[in-house]
DNA sequence: CTGAAAGCGCTTACAG
DNA sequence: CTGAAAGCGCTTACAG
């Protein structure tokens, strides 16, 4: 800016004014400064101007995994809204380690982001503290911030496995299994309250081989989902997330015979399968929690909201059919 | 940094020393500056240490969609070589918009990025010449850069469509049907290419009818696929891409009579709806084309390269099918 | 082992 | 309409 400032003949000021657009420079100092820009291949370094001005107009995103669909339609939404509120998007993957969605989370702010989005892998989000204190904004969004007073965005977990429940029933089932995620996990948790929940109010009482959580990698699922299919077991199964599900599917054809399946979360091809799913809305959780951090950014005060977004149930048939 | 220093009863220099963890500070003097650290919650300002250190460790990738599961894929591999880097990722998507594609890159190089990974939407990249004579490196994935030179990392899409023609033929095809993308997208008019030689070299001439190319929305998709499998039509078709394929799958089932099915590109559930298919390696591009950008930044100075990597076929039955 | 001075590339607040 | 000075929060190069 400065060889810019020299070569134009004109104070620093003055580069600064034409730069930004600002008016009171004459046409003709305007298009020295410009040419003189051209000429040196000037590019104005953004990172100055933000030392300068305080708000960095960007935020960060910190999820599970981007190669998970679910996210990947989540973060689409909250791109698409920092693009409308002028910010740019750095974005991290905290691979279900809490380490790593600390590391993530203060190295954002070390860049002194505006505001955080934030899947929570850990269960004790204290070290944001001194953040939020510091001014940045944080939502929270699938799973909800823990030992720390935040926004938070979920899905209607427990309710939404107890519409799945309470379908399997209206088709004649009573011995229904579950296969979730890990338990510590908050979605999984609250899924399964949902499903137990609705069980118990069926009256209907849980053995203890009709439940499995766990990972979600193919071999866990397949083997128990063998397990409380067999002889005398669960005519039902209710897949935890949509990872659970595609294991599901791609073992239930090798079973004597095959259960009814639901599944929480949509995702692509499901209609082929034919799979009944109670759907979430990715991206309406992502859009909701960048408005609410932007909301924040500019300002707004108010108490600590959490938002519950409703799911709802598409039968495709793989839900619908009687008890063999 | 100044007020710890002044609780401290230190100088700036000693507070930067102890931050960094640079050696040379008693234990005594260093607990001192520790404890007006937390005392007063100061966080390093990672921006102003940029503006004085020059590189920003941080990164920028344009994708076409995150909400693609081959981008999503190749996001991921982009981001675990990063933070391999001990680099930042800032991510935006073009949605196929050329001004789009400019507006990000040029926003992530206005703060300083130190290296670019883009998926081109554009076809004159020539806006990014200043940004690499100032030392930005760049690395297109996917398609080529155009108007510029630079490292390109690509799929053989002309020999992966070439190999999945030739496996139509082996199965006894010879009416073979296309449907592709936008024809003005690199790696559409390459896969079409390789169909079209393919062809050529067996003797058959490609009727008028028999190649459709355009937006992949399911609507399209479906109605050329009704067109060419009609009456005399082609016995077999070949989709151009992942979203081409799962729009086919959905409407295949109302056709009159099956014809036999491959696609470029592999994706989740492919293999339930047994889709033989030419896979990409999503991950393995971003891998490459991230570790290529490391290396340019850690100082590599050899001619620009373009690599093709290979594709391979995956037969699950929907291909192996003879003529009805 | 420690610190004062200068500077990274901008903007702000002010004066002319 | 224009510009000189000060400062954003750090690091570098140097001196003690």
């Amino acid at each position: 800016m400065k060889d810019v400032a020299a070569r134009a003949g004109v104070g620093l000021k003055t580069v600064s004014r034409v730069v930004n657009g600002e008016p009171g420079v004459t046409a003709e100092t305007t298009e020295r400064v410009q040419a003189a820009i051209t000429e040196l291949g000037f590019r104005r370094n953004d990172s100055a101007r933000i030392l300068r001005k305080g708000r960095t107009a960007s935020i960060g995103l910190i999820l599970e995994d981007i190669g998970d669909p679910f996210y990947s339609a989540f973060s689409r939404a909250v791109e698409d809204v920092a693009r409308d509120n002028a910010s740019l998007l750095f974005i991290g993957s905290s691979a279900e380690a809490a380490d790593r969605e600390q590391e993530l989370a203060l190295a954002f702010c070390a860049r002194r982001v505006d505001g955080l989005i934030v899947i929570p892998a850990g269960t004790d989000h204290r070290y944001l503290l001194p953040e939020t204190q510091a001014g940045v904004a944080v939502v929270f969004a699938d799973r909800p911030g823990q030992r720390i007073d935040a926004d938070n965005v979920l899905s209607a977990n427990a309710d939404g496995s107890r519409q799945g429940v309470e379908h399997l029933l209206r088709h004649g089932h009573r011995r229904i299994g579950y296969i979730g995620d890990l338990p510590h996990i908050h979605t999984a948790a609250e899924r399964l309250r949902g499903y137990r929940e609705a069980m118990a109010d069926a009256g209907i009482e849980v053995a203890p081989g009709w439940v499995a959580m766990g990972p979600t990698d193919p071999e866990r699922v397949a083997a128990d989902l063998r397990a409380m299919t067999g002889e005398d077991g669960v005519t039902a199964v209710f897949c935890g997330n949509n990872r659970v599900s595609v294991s599901v599917l791609r073992a239930v054809d090798s079973l004597p015979s095959r259960p009814a399946l639901i599944g929480f979360d949509d995702f692509e091809l499901a209609d082929l399968a034919g799979l009944s799913v109670v759907a979430q809305d990715p991206a309406g959780m992502g859009r909701t929690a960048a408005r609410l951090l932007f909301h924040r950014l500019a300002g707004s005060a108010g108490d600590f909201t959490t938002t519950h977004l409703p799911v709802h149930l598409i039968p495709r048939g793989s839900a619908e059919r009687p008890p063999r």
